[in-house]
DNA sequence: CCCTGATTCGC
DNA sequence: GCGAATCAGG
């Protein structure tokens, strides 16, 4: 077998996609997984987080996963989410520059150990991959979190939600929900206005037929996933 | 043992 | 360029 054009795709498309190497090899067929990651590196794909890793680079990972973790403890608050206000602020301690001595080092020449401060420019955010599954030919498919809508109904966190002000009282509220009306949420929990739709829904369904639209979106036939979009643009054209 | 990805090196 | 062999961590 042969790297064509096309398998180099479904290579890249899976790479890319978080696929192991595996599992890329048994899709294409007829090669194996050593030449999947061969191929892979030979593309210049970016690497994936290996098992083995130098002790140079654990600390580093360790290192940038730290600053992560403080630049960055939350990722975002989901929308229908209150933004509590933060009880304390979080205890941002200075990292102190770690200098490690180096056993197995013989550099000659030190290179001057760039006194890091708590903020390092970080060169490149190093994109984790995502799990996503791949169907026949190598189309992936989106991972739970890229799915379209729907968003809808969220689990707020509070069930109840701050109690209606009277100038909404005639807005569609929690507790006038029903399954005849389309529970599509406007606005956010916990605000004032916040409402469902209303509408008579879509028999069948928990939204009208208009909000259906939204929260039920076909997917492509299967003859036209060839070249599927992906999120991320799919294999490139060289 | 199984899995993983990285690297090496003869072809 | 290719990929088996090898390495090494989980």
């Amino acid at each position: 077998m042969s790297w064509t054009e096309e398998r180099i795709g479904t290579l890249k498309t899976m790479w890319e996609a978080g696929q192991t190497a595996s599992q890329i090899a048994e899709a294409l067929g007829g090669v194996s997984r050593n030449a999947v990651i061969g191929k892979a590196h030979r593309l210049g794909l970016q690497s994936r987080p290996s098992p083995v890793v130098s002790k140079e680079e654990a600390k580093a990972a360790a290192e940038r996963e730290k600053q992560a973790a403080v630049a960055a403890p939350e990722p975002e608050p989901a929308p229908w989410e209150e933004v509590a206000e933060p009880a304390a602020p979080a205890p941002v301690e200075a990292v102190a520059p770690v200098v490690e001595e180096d056993e197995e080092e013989d550099e000659p020449v030190r290179a001057a150990p760039a006194p890091a401060p708590a903020s390092i420019p970080l060169p490149e955010p190093r994109r984790e991959p995502v799990l996503r599954s791949v169907g026949p030919g190598g189309f992936v498919r989106q991972a739970p979190g890229e799915q379209q809508p729907p968003i809808a109904p969220a689990p707020p966190r509070r069930l109840v939600p701050a109690r209606t002000a009277p100038e909404y009282a005639d807005k569609t509220s929690l507790l006038d929900l029903n399954d005849r009306i389309c529970k599509w949420p406007l606005g956010h929990p916990g605000e004032p206005d916040f409402h469902f739709c209303g509408e008579k829904v879509n028999p069948g369904f928990p939204y009208c037929v208009a909000h259906c639209g939204h929260a039920y979106q076909a997917q492509l036939p299967r003859r036209d996933r060839r070249a599927p979009p992906l999120p991320f643009g799919g294999p490139r054209a060289r």
